[in-house]
DNA sequence: CTGAAAGCGCTAACAC
DNA sequence: GTGTTAGCGCTTTCAG
């Protein structure tokens, strides 16, 4: 049997190993189990020996082994997030919510960037799989046949995404969308233009189908243009297209568009709402303090982390079954959306 | 001896337990220290062998166990994230910078979030301590007792905060500081004021330490107010009682800060930088497209993420020698500081 | 090159 | 109420 020394340091400048329940059970003189149960199982063991436990383990500094304990278990207290892009602040809000709700049920949160590539989310989530409690996917792009892979092997939480037979908690992509033609409408316009996004994101999808319903029966135009970057960089080449159009009014893909075409219509001469209306999606950080501030439409993703994070922690079973929850989103409007001005 | 049937489901609607190792080594007929080498030592196996099991491997639908891993070697490839408060979009870039270098090092973060609270962040860093490789620690609040104790045990990175016998990392907090006063100094303003952030924060001192010092070189009076929420809540105070002064200029705290004290100049019928001007601390997102934009010094928080990331993950054993590194920081002159005009 | 066996730190039966 | 024992899934000596 080789014994280590326990405390033994094992060169200059090395740290010392850190105390283990079983040198606690020696100092103090008792089994490990009682150790064990000294923290797991306050009531299963002599008030007077807890005590003493607990004393020898301070001052040795002892703390369980949080590996060794989700080795034995099977569970870890950790959840695991992955964004498709964590540099978009879009998802700041997201992982802001899920950190407070998973915090706040004593789980700690792995966090994982697919960088916007299948492959890369692959990668990440077989990577930390086995490590996680629960996994959320936030705007996957994952084909349905993987998620239902992944969903049969542990309690899946899809965001912004729907899959038959996942668990999924989208911000509602019906209404929301329908409000802001309805919005655009009443104010006027009659020929709006869609900025679309990434080709491959389900939430844009569905924004537009929304979106082209709604103008359709209301009677007016409404054009996609795009696909562009979703991000303040793609708002130029997105302004442009749109001047280069009939439409008073562009919608676009998510606010970081939006904001990127502010400016460059701001650059470009026009003045918004003036010339043209701008709406946006998600309420991100600064939509209400950009000029002029963004009418967009609230994507409650704070909430929509929160509600995830719920879900795997509270009721992780019903994940089996696969339900889908859809968070009212309402629309903030502010200052960039006004009454439509026929363009030259 | 206990056999678990290994594919047996134990219900309607549970999951099926994930393949072991021993799992594939009996289906492929080895011993499990082979399987392991096959994925751990592709050198010292038969290549043969190896590509046997490894197909049995993915047959099964085998992923090796971190968690199991990890309590044999020790280590786990994760690296733990606490910062303060993962609310301030101040920490976004941290985080964003330390994921993606994380991640091009095959690690993997763990978030924590204190809450601004010290005893938050001793329970936060306590609990994920043991599950991770190396720590980093963003604008701790703890007593330098408490964190020279943790990096006695564990390597450990500070950001922005500067404690003997611990590794740092911050942004420059001397030249940067002096270099926006005599920016305001050379614009022609003789009073300013510090809108000052929480007692306790760190960066904080140094920054009003340096900015007096520097205007008293200068021979300008140098006031501080506060302390303020350092959130854009915080403006309005703020700008409220920097009104009340003689001050043509103000330095915020942070970027959150003099955000929220523009907007609020605006509502008070102030013009900035026309009657006041406004510098913040950090570039955050946003600082560039608020109104007017904001001058400030970047405080180059992604890079300051990715370089503690790097020193975990490359040379983790110099955390012992407690080296400290300084990220030059500069100021980036946007709209909202100008020329001083005396006030009434 | 491969197998057998020990054990990482902890929890959970199962005795006593 | 407390100790003993057997692993969780994996890596690692140590034999063969």
């Amino acid at each position: 049997m080789t014994v280590r020394e326990p405390t033994e340091p094992t060169g200059v400048g090395s740290r010392p190993r850190p105390a283990t329940l079983t040198d606690v059970a020696r100092a103090a003189g008792v089994a490990p189990s009682t150790v064990s149960r000294a923290f797991t199982k306050p009531g299963r063991v002599n008030a007077g020996t807890r005590e003493h436990v607990l004393r020898v383990a301070a001052e040795l500094g002892y703390r369980p082994n949080p590996v060794a304990r989700a080795l034995e278990s099977g569970r870890t207290s950790t959840l695991g997030l992955v964004v498709s892009d964590i540099t978009n602040p879009h998802f700041f809000a997201l992982v802001r919510g899920a950190e407070r709700q998973a915090s706040t049920a004593g789980f700690t949160l792995l966090l994982g960037d697919t960088q916007q590539s299948p492959q890369t989310e692959r990668t990440v989530v077989d990577r930390i799989h086995a490590s996680v409690d629960g996994l959320i996917l936030a705007a996957s792009r994952l084909p349905p046949a993987e998620l239902r892979a992944y969903a049969a092997t542990k309690p899946l939480v899809l965001i912004n995404r729907q899959t038959e037979d996942v668990t999924s908690v989208v911000t509602d992509h019906v209404d929301g969308p329908r409000q802001i033609v309805e919005h655009l409408h009443s104010l006027g316009h009659r020929a709006l233009v869609f900025l679309s996004g990434p080709r491959e994101s389900w939430s844009g999808a569905q924004r537009w189908a929304v979106i082209r319903d709604a103008a359709k029966s209301l009677g007016i135009a409404a054009t996609r243009l795009g696909p562009f970057p979703p991000s303040m960089a793609g708002g130029p080449a997105a302004a442009d297209a749109a001047i280069g159009t009939a439409a008073t009014a562009v919608i676009a893909h998510n606010d970081l568009l939006a904001i990127g075409a502010l400016r460059r219509f701001g650059d470009r001469g026009l003045t918004v709402p003036g010339d043209i209306s701008v709406v946006g999606f998600d309420d991100i950080f600064g939509a209400d303090f950009c000029a002029p501030p963004l009418t967009t439409l609230t994507g409650p993703l704070d909430e929509a982390g929160r509600k995830a994070v719920e879900i795997l922690v509270t009721q992780p079973e019903i994940t089996v079954r696969a339900p889908r929850f859809s968070l009212p989103s309402h629309l903030k409007i502010r200052e960039s959306t006004g009454p439509a001005r026929p363009r030259a």
